[in-house]
DNA sequence: TTTTTTCTCCGACTTGAGATGGAGCATGGT
DNA sequence: ACCATGCTCCATCTCAAGTCGGAGAAAAAA
């Protein structure tokens, strides 16, 4: 109890790297036991210095944070892991949760706001930034929106349509025939409540449905 | 000559800051006069503070590095700025450039990498990011992409269209004919060679026509 | 088992979109 | 003075798109 807590730092920036290490000087009951510049290295590297505390960038070049998150859990479920992050508008928060990170947090965050993120992780409690709470919230209410009300098929089209595809070809596409994309093109549009195929194809880009596959 | 380089940053991100300010501390000809969190910050203070170069970041909570840069190259043509940014993938790397900053660096670049820039800043010399100088490549490229052709007006009707609205709106939001709007239009579908107004609101989009604006 | 949902398909109808080929008028450059 | 360009407008025509109202089959839920 008395012991240092063991940190380490994943970060491809060597700044923020720099800028946390100075953080953590400053605690004479943190150690800073490694770090790693890409979530690759975070993996190999871990177990060898085993950390108690990870601070987690999540964008980085060679293997992200939400990668990393998971490989590192899944072999030991012990670690908590903080996410340090640059923007608010990540769509990440939901995926980093679900990787099982303790904590998220901001890069605007204060010395002292990490400091505490650090003890509060290693008693196993959790810090959220404000900003991504209210993020948490509004993507809680994104669930209900209309999009979620179409069926695979639907979905299907509809994606075909924000590419820019005819019905006919569309049609060819998931053979079937015309009418039948018709039929699926007319629900789309009564369920997402648009006039015609260009704005279900806005309201696609618009609501970034299929920007991340 | 002999005299310290006045060095001044401009980050929302206190770790960051905390990392450039270790970076400058190993030079003994370097002197960091002062720091700032924001643009709308830095443009009150560097006169004060008088830096003869200014690390600036882009992405900033209040007045972007790109407000920024113009507002004191407005007031201080002398000033030497030098972009630190975090993504490559920045489509403001020619704002930045247009605005007078000499310098364009990533922020994984190291140490090293700053002090030369910083160096080579206040001698007047120019340092681009490898990355980012393909990405002014591909973006020279891009300067010959179809939608440059496009008149002001096919312009606006693109934009309408790209917000999902039909010939007969765009022609009352315009004051002009549906038949004009018509005839707008299948020009901007040759332009942009595709086949009809879903498809060019899909281009819109892909190629971030009016995502900034 | 019955009911509901989903996916498939059909015909007939209406209409918006787009192509084509013109035309007049103003602006700016040669 | 002349030519090119951009913006406006027109008529006609063709066709893809979308609506409406139905219907059968399979699978999942009740």
């Amino acid at each position: 109890m008395a012991d240092k807590i063991k940190v380490m730092i994943v970060d491809d920036h060597d700044m923020v790297r720099k800028g946390l290490k100075a953080y953590l000087a400053t605690e004479d009951t943190i150690e800073l036991v490694g770090e790693a510049s890409s979530g690759h290295q975070a993996v190999r590297r871990f177990e060898a210095l085993h950390p108690e505390v990870i601070l987690m960038d999540l964008i980085m070049e060679e293997g992200s944070g939400i990668e990393a998150t998971k490989q590192i859990l899944a072999r030991d479920p012990a670690k908590k892991i903080i996410i340090l992050t640059s923007f608010y508008d990540d769509e990440q928060v939901f995926p980093a949760i679900e990787a099982g990170a303790m904590s998220y947090l901001l890069k605007t965050a204060s010395s002292e706001e990490i400091i505490q993120a650090i003890y509060k992780a290693h008693a196993g409690k959790t810090v959220i930034d404000g900003k991504v709470a209210q993020k948490l919230i509004t993507g809680l209410h994104k669930t209900t929106q209309p999009a979620d009300q179409l069926t695979t098929r639907e979905r299907e089209v509809l994606k075909l349509i924000a590419e820019g595809r005819s019905n006919a070809e569309i049609a060819k596409l998931l053979f079937i025939g015309i009418k039948t994309v018709k039929t699926h093109v007319s629900s789309i549009l009564s369920k997402l409540d648009v006039a015609d195929r260009t704005q279900a194809a806005v309201y696609a880009y618009q609501n970034h449905l299929f920007s991340k596959e």
